[in-house]
DNA sequence: GATGGCCTAATTAGGACTTCCGGTGT
DNA sequence: CACACCGGAAGTCCTAATTAGGCCAT
């Protein structure tokens, strides 16, 4: 029988990085219409011209549940929580990002550490990174029924300072990880900085601005409505076990990543919309009454009626979504400090420009799509296709042209030179300074 | 019938939370 | 008083690893 799994992340696995990708168009693959998700959309700009187009394709189910469900917000989040196969960014990114290649040697310092040390020795195989479990002896480890030899240890969620194999991780597992989750909402603009924003992007401290709702997003991901800040909370502490979150000392809702991917996508205040200070009266359990407040997280396909409801933005001639970073605001701010970006000269030249980026799971998806052109009866996929394709186009062109502009940008760019995103770089750990320097 | 290879369902261990709780601090 | 925060303990859910057993070919 074939499993889910099996359909879903055939292609959607990760031993073909991406400057293998563009040579591999023959690459077997099972394509399960994988349509990509509005918020990816939002994140390449596409979606506030593409989706007036693709609008039913792109579009997001509305929950029958009555009250929460009238939220806008809730609507917008799902673009992050409801995605069929949500680590189809999420876990191929973040494995490519966090886990190092092999050999790597990882010397992350962490401020909070009691495991990390033993992760650092061996994580994966080593058996004493788990020293946290008790262990039972190996004999009561046999099935009583059958037999048993000592089976391997299963990888663990790839913290970052951990070395753990790629392929052990990412054999087809779909689980998002709290931190991975967390990672994604400060990528989301329609999340960051409303909901959960940087404090620090420098060293990885971030704030949970309205924890609330950060909770709920998490517990609707989990499918776990009674999700609330105390719980996710304690998820959260246990991180700091692991080595993977700490707290900031005396700031309340603040804590800080150990690690961060190098790509990460930074979204600063600038980038956002204003944020929502954690007060019941803008909490999205009462989304209802802050439905027509632009305060609430618009969904991908609102985004587009709140761009569109805006007094019009200039746009590009690529129609490219109006550059956030060029969106005016009112109050003033330090210079230089909170449009802080952290990115790779390579992608963030990408960002400068305001281009649409192209994760990886898309160019996959998109590859995949093009191995299938007989597909082209399946309208939607086929649509995603044309779209992502016409998207890939762009920015493949743009990049040429940045890379002509400024020739002295990084060479590690080991994608095809037509093909550049956000996410080719060599996976590479970021060490973060700890919070309490 | 014996053997080996392949496949699949069942079983199991373990990771990652989730839930609950009592407590402290702000 | 509300809320954030802490950490122990027990439970749940999910997935990967492992195994038994069925089927088929030789």
């Amino acid at each position: 029988m074939l499993q889910q799994s099996e359909l879903i992340f055939d292609f959607a696995s990760d031993h073909v990085n991406m400057s293998q990708l563009v040579g591999y168009l023959d690459y077997p693959a099972v394509i399960v219409e994988q349509v990509p998700h509005p918020h990816l959309l939002s994140y390449t700009g596409l979606a506030c011209e593409q989706s007036q187009h693709h609008q039913q394709l792109f579009k997001v189910e509305q929950y029958e549940s009555g009250e929460e469900e009238t939220m806008e917000t809730l609507v917008a989040a799902d673009s992050l929580l409801n995605m069929d196969c949500p680590d189809t960014l999420s876990l191929e990114h973040y494995s490519q990002t966090f886990l190092p290649s092999l050999g790597d040697v990882i010397t992350t310092p962490v401020t909070q550490v009691t495991v990390s040390a033993e992760g650092i020795v061996g994580a994966v195989d080593q058996p004493q990174w788990h020293s946290l479990h008790t262990k039972k002896p190996a004999g009561q480890l046999q099935s009583k029924k059958r037999g048993r030899k000592p089976r391997h240890r299963r990888a663990e969620s790839p913290t970052p300072d951990i070395i753990v194999k790629k392929d052990k991780y990412n054999k087809g597992g779909n689980t998002l990880y709290l931190w991975q989750f967390l990672m994604e909402l400060l990528q989301d603009r329609q999340v960051c900085p409303r909901y959960i924003k940087w404090i620090n992007p420098h060293t990885g401290i971030f704030k949970l601005v309205n924890s609330k709702a950060v909770a709920r997003l998490w517990g609707k991901h989990k499918n776990k409505p009674d999700m609330n800040y105390e719980t996710m909370g304690r998820a959260l502490r246990y991180y700091y076990q692991r080595g993977i979150l700490n707290k900031v000392e005396g700031q309340r809702l603040v804590y800080q990543f150990t690690s961060l991917p190098k790509d990460m996508i930074y979204i600063t205040d600038g980038d956002g919309t204003k944020e929502e200070e954690d007060d019941d009266h803008n909490d999205i359990d009462e989304g209802v009454s802050d439905d027509s407040d632009d305060s609430t997280i618009p969904s991908s396909d609102q985004s587009v009626e709140e761009e569109n409801s805006h007094p019009p933005q200039k746009k590009t001639s690529s129609s490219v979504r109006a550059p956030a970073t060029q969106r005016t605001r009112p109050s003033p701010r330090p210079s230089g400090q909170r449009d802080a970006v952290l990115r790779p000269a390579s992608t963030s030249l990408i960002q400068e420009q305001h281009l649409p980026i192209v994760s990886a799971e898309m160019l996959r998806t998109l590859q995949n799509l093009q191995k299938v052109q007989s597909l082209q009866g399946h309208a939607s996929v086929f649509k995603t296709a044309q779209l992502l394709g016409s998207l890939c186009e762009q920015q493949a062109a743009a990049a040429v042209a940045v890379d002509s502009e400024g020739a002295q940008e990084t060479p590690d760019d080991n994608s095809h030179p037509g093909l550049k995103t956000s996410k080719v770089e060599t996976p590479q750990l970021v060490p973060l300074a700890s919070s309490d320097q």
